[in-house]
DNA sequence: CCGCTTTTTCAGGAGACTCTCAGTTCGCAC
DNA sequence: GTGCGAACTGAGAGTCTCCTGAAAAAGCGG
């Protein structure tokens, strides 16, 4: 359980810190919003806690910049003081939760769990996966190429969130079988390759793309851009 | 999200808090009836979670009480023993929803969850609710399509509103039967099929319209424009 | 009690979705 | 180029979900 957290208030940043250390998580730390950005796109946090006010980059655009870069980890946003948040704003630029200081530490911990757990219950990590110009809205079952929306069958959708949550990383097919089949799937493997199909047809055909890709003897991968 | 808990059991009250907190619910403690009386007639909560058996003033009378005074927030009353409660004599005293102990906590929190749900529900409903050229006029039961009005029954216009509430996002049909039939329907699930059914030949056909979506496997949608 | 409206149940059927299968194509090694 | 395994694809069967019409049941007003 790796969380990072984002906070240029130094001495209140390690003590919030140290309580979640504590509670048996491991804490990065990052001081302002450009150094929280590059720790958050480049490396898997279980959630990450973003203060509004950092120097470089603020906390929102921190979070509207992840969410562009197809981050879904769960972010929960702090403000300095009450009503300063505006929760329209931070629920538009893809924030899950928001608390104002000051703050209970174990309310914070409170929200924090709850977060993570919601996130971990939509085991598709979150409601929003976003790759290029395909937008993946898991919570309402729906997927966008640019404006158009696509039509995908509950399997499609489980595939191709599985493919592209990796993204661009690929995904072995035996991988794929568990966790969108089941462990329990003892049928023709062969599905994979059936679905795989349906979907190209569905998202890339009729975009002139060739977003899925094939890793010949391992998986697939879905690359974004050309 | 400020939650009421009522109950004597100080050490079953103290996890039941402690659950909901985690689940993001701010929770105040009431040991006996009059203390949760006070609490809940001069505060303001989101939902008040209810023992029967209380020292000082039953359950039945804290509710009743409440409700005299004006105090509107939804009730979940709980039980010691099956069959102990009358389900009338709960209605009678104006409780929302109720539960036997013992239950588990998923299950308190999902039904806790409905409810305000459907009490928010119904206090935004209060005025109207308005997606593209459909408005529904809740206060006067009311429905209509641009200028045409619409004759709905009762259960139609419950139907119609807890869908189009979240609309654009799709609604369970599970969570269409617990808000429109109420926590403790125990009939043919189907009957929300038929309904949505009825909806459509309304609001829909006549219209040359098919903004009530099926999301297949899910539930329902409302999608104001095409 | 009677007739009308509303609500609910029920069962058949249409269509969507999933999966299998077999034939074909593709990519890579030799 | 040839051979082989891997991957692709079209067809179709089986299953499941959802829709619908009809009728029974429950309310309701007179």
């Amino acid at each position: 359980m790796h969380i990072l957290l984002v906070d240029d208030e130094v001495s209140l940043a390690e003590s919030i810190a140290e309580g979640f250390r504590v509670e048996g998580y491991d804490v990065t730390l990052a001081h302002d919003g450009n150094r929280g950005f590059e720790l958050a796109s480049s490396n898997t946090y279980e959630a990450i806690v973003l203060d509004i006010m950092l120097p470089k980059r603020n906390g929102y655009r921190v979070c509207a910049d992840l969410r562009a870069a197809g981050v879904g980890t769960p972010i929960l946003m702090l403000t300095a003081k009450q009503g300063e948040l505006d929760e329209a704003e931070a629920l538009d630029t893809g924030a899950d939760d928001f608390l104002c200081k000051p703050f209970a530490f174990v309310v914070l911990l409170a929200r924090l769990r709850a977060l993570i757990r919601r996130s971990n219950a939509f085991s598709n990590g979150g409601d929003r996966l976003q790759r290029g110009d395909l937008v993946i809205d898991a919570r309402n079952r729906r997927c966008f190429r640019g404006n158009d929306e696509i039509q995908l069958t509950a399997r499609e959708l489980d595939l191709l969130s599985a493919i592209v949550r990796t993204s661009p990383d690929p995904v072995t097919k035996t991988s794929l079988l568990h966790d969108v089949w089941g462990p329990r799937f003892e049928g023709d493997p062969n599905v994979v390759e059936v679905y795989v199909g349906y979907l190209r047809r569905k998202i890339d055909t009729p975009f002139g793309r060739s977003s899925l890709q094939t890793v010949r003897g391992v998986g697939y991968r879905f690359q974004p851009e050309k």
